[in-house]
DNA sequence: GGAAAGACATTTTTT
DNA sequence: ATGTCTTTCC
């Protein structure tokens, strides 16, 4: 491992708190590095001193580029950079932060009108919609959620498995059109959607040679976070990126890679050092969060996945508590569970805010909720409606959107008839019809209504959209807040919530000032401002840009949101079968191995306490379902585990005045007769147990070695695909 | 064209 | 159980 000859004076206290292999990983000389970070491994830290530290080198600020996941990192890499000499130079964002930034200044060089709107997935679905109308598509055969997953697969250049079946009778057919006009749609209308703005960067790269150069001359080191969760398309644009005298530094953890369904391949880190010439690797291994027992359970179910790095973090911390499992009769005793595990935590001295309560799904959250708000616990949910999604908020940003981009089909579509203005549905298909005909934009159709047939109602509606269009795009572009403040008094949009008598409307009013607010402050903050980088803001910002700490309040969310967080204090809710792992990743090996990945990225969260709770009866919306606990459970060491059970016929309410209630026998150990590995010794038809499901006929085997799968169909739960591995079956003779 | 009532499917995760 | 889409009626 070659570090840095020497050290230039003034950057040795940016070393100074680091073990060898974060030091290591800041100041490693090697043209392409990676680094594998795992779990609280301080993998944050070791990036920004390793920007900190190429600074202090000499690299200039500018010619760095730093791609994080989310803003929010990127906002926290620059705050930290700030106070570093001419730190804030530093270009840092996401990937579609750059990949709009590229084609802002770039695009026409592709065909793209610098001005181009950015789709969220709302705005792509009405656009799909719309389309099957045009089209007249049935939405029986293909529906557009399912049409737009597959344009998303297909742009990220496939991978993994197709979220549709192609070969179904007729799907094929109708999928190509809808496509097609897809397409065709958004660049007529200069939109483009998220995958758009990687895409279209990349080949803007590869057509444009003098483009390339320019920001291959200018960033001479890029430095990418969260690469486990990069997909093929953002791995190209950094090899189209990075050049032979460029350097490249990713860090990431195979372990947590958990976004496969959104195109990432954990390929990406694993194939490094073949994607990037002359590449080496650091390993940080360390944990510097969790306590022995968490650390030792998380490594213990994360082990069993086949696809990895070599790696095995290690802890110095006490083992502490041991892991609390909670067996619930259903998810109303989970929730008072959950309610009363937070009460004990706050009774042993912890704040509300240093407690978190994950879940697989946001449905789970509801439950929790009741129970929280039964016990008077403050608690705030994390993502679930952003404010950006918020209907109200998207109306009146289809409206600004509609000054800087006027061919936006998409917000015109959302707001010509918000409010009413007696544009109803057949004004906007006639209309849509006649501009379809003459491959005009819908606001160029608008002024010709009465040629596309429609009515005069609507047509007095659609003259008064297009004067206050034509009066707020005199507007200066900047400052941003006056433009909103005229859109939202011309068009009557206040007005309307004002009036309302709705309670919803009240605070529909309550966030609409609340997005001025947010554009006041954008306004004193950007210099260089205006509507368009407004707009791009708001498209760009996620969910988990949202969080904030210190709140005074439990905090809960979805595993994918907690992604990047810790806490003191954590639960895991809803840890069964169907949910860990979900149910729609079955039958599927790398995408079971990805539930295991979220389950381990869910424990490894906790610092001091964690806590895991399932139920064994659930309602869900189709009646009541039986739930087997999550078989990641089974591979936690019985030695670091405590148990509980809340499900036993005997008092069990009476438990929850008593957290130390006693356990219920573990399930037997791998000791009579039990398969594992292979399928050697089972037969089909045989009488098969599973410690958890019970008895039932073993009915098909399928696969071989380690990956074989088993139908069984069990007396009480009926038929389950079990992976043999993790299957514990015991012949029953 | 619009409001209200009824049918209907819907549940994975989201830049 | 909820929200979205469709149908029905004014």
């Amino acid at each position: 491992m070659s570090t840095s000859p020497y050290i230039r004076p003034g950057a040795e206290h940016l070393l100074e708190d680091l073990n060898s292999a974060q030091r290591a990983a800041v100041t490693h000389d090697a043209r392409a590095l990676l680094v594998v970070a795992g779990a609280g491994t301080g993998k944050t830290r070791a990036l920004t001193r390793r920007v900190a530290w190429l600074i202090t080198q000499g690299l200039p600020p500018h010619a760095v580029l730093a791609i994080t996941f989310t803003n929010k990192a990127a906002d926290e890499l620059k705050r930290r950079l700030v106070t570093l000499p001419g730190g804030g130079g530093v270009w840092a964002g996401t990937f579609h932060g750059f990949g709009s930034f590229l084609l802002r200044r770039h695009g026409d060089a592709v065909g793209i009108d610098p001005r181009f709107t950015i789709l969220d997935r709302d705005d792509q679905l009405s656009v799909l919609k719309a389309i099957y109308k045009d089209l007249d598509i049935e939405k029986g055969v293909l529906r557009p959620v399912d049409a737009l997953a597959m344009i998303s697969h297909r742009k990220n250049g496939g991978g993994g498995r197709p979220p549709i079946d192609l070969t179904m009778p007729g799907v094929a057919f109708i999928f190509d059109q809808l496509h097609d006009a897809y397409v065709e749609r958004l660049r007529g209308a200069d939109l483009l959607d998220f995958d758009d703005l990687l895409l279209d960067s990349v080949r803007l790269l590869e057509e444009c040679d003098d483009v390339a150069a320019l920001y291959r001359e200018r960033f001479a080191h890029v430095l990418v976070d969260e690469y486990q969760d990069t997909n093929l398309v953002q791995r190209d644009l950094l090899r189209h990126l990075v050049g032979p005298h460029q350097r490249i530094t990713v860090v990431g953890d195979p372990d947590q890679s958990i976004y496969r369904w959104r195109g990432a391949v954990v390929r990406n880190i694993l194939d490094f050092g073949e994607d990037f010439e002359g590449a080496e690797q650091v390993l940080l291994e360390r944990n510097y969060r969790s306590t022995g027992h968490i650390l030792g359970a998380a490594e213990a179910v994360i082990e069993r996945n086949r696809e990895r790095h070599a790696k095995r973090l290690y802890t110095e911390r006490e083992d502490g508590q041991r892991v609390l499992l909670t067996r619930c009769r259903d998810a109303e005793d989970e929730g008072r569970a959950v309610a009363a595990q937070v009460e004990t935590w706050v009774r042993q001295g912890r704040r509300h805010d240093q407690i978190a309560v994950f879940y697989r799904i946001n449905a789970l959250s509801r439950g929790i909720e009741l129970a929280l708000n039964d016990r008077r616990i403050p608690y705030v949910i994390v993502a679930g409606t952003e404010f950006f999604q918020r209907r109200e908020v998207k109306d009146v940003l289809s409206y600004a959107r509609l000054i800087a981009n006027p061919r936006d089909e998409a917000a015109f579509t959302r707001i010509v008839n918000v409010p009413r203005r007696g544009v109803g549905a057949t004004s906007i298909q006639r209309l849509r019809d006649f501009a379809l005909a003459r491959e005009l934009a819908l606001t160029d159709a608008a002024p010709r209504a009465e040629e596309a047939g429609v009515s005069k109602r609507a047509r007095g509606g659609l003259q008064r959209l297009l004067e206050l269009f034509a009066k707020v795009r005199a507007m200066p572009r900047a400052p941003v807040a006056p433009i909103l403040e005229a859109l939202l008094e011309g068009s009557g949009y206040r007005a309307t919530l004002e009036d309302s008598a709705d309670d919803l409307d009240r605070s529909r009013l309550e966030n609409v000032d609340e997005l001025v607010a947010y554009a006041r402050e954008f306004d004193a903050k950007e210099a260089s401002g205006d509507l368009q980088s407004f707009l791009e803001r708001a498209a760009l910002v996620s969910d988990q840009d949202g969080y904030v700490g210190e709140s005074g309040r439990v905090s809960l969310m979805s595993v994918h949101a907690a992604k990047g967080l810790e806490f003191p204090c954590v639960l895991i809710a809803g840890a069964e079968m169907g949910y860990f792992p979900h149910a729609r990743s079955l039958g599927e090996d790398a995408g079971e191995e990805e539930e295991r990945r979220l389950f381990y990225v869910a424990m490894t969260r906790a610092q001091d306490e964690l806590a895991v709770s399932h139920a064994v009866r659930r309602q869900t919306y189709m009646g009541e379902e039986h739930r087997a606990p999550s078989p990641y459970i089974l591979d936690i060491p019985e030695d670091r585990l405590e148990r509980r059970d809340l499900a036993t016929w005997s008092g069990a309410s009476s438990l929850f005045d008593q957290p130390s209630a006693t356990g219920y026998a573990p399930p037997p150990d791998d000791d009579v007769s039990v398969v594992r590995e292979t399928g050697l010794g089972l037969e089909v038809g045989e009488r098969v147990l599973h410690p958890y499901f019970g008895p039932g006929r073993l009915e098909e085997v399928g696969g071989g070695g380690a990956d074989a799968r088993v139908t069984v169909d069990f007396d009480v739960h009926g038929r389950k695909q079990l992976l043999l591995r993790h299957a514990r079956l015991e012949r029953l003779s």
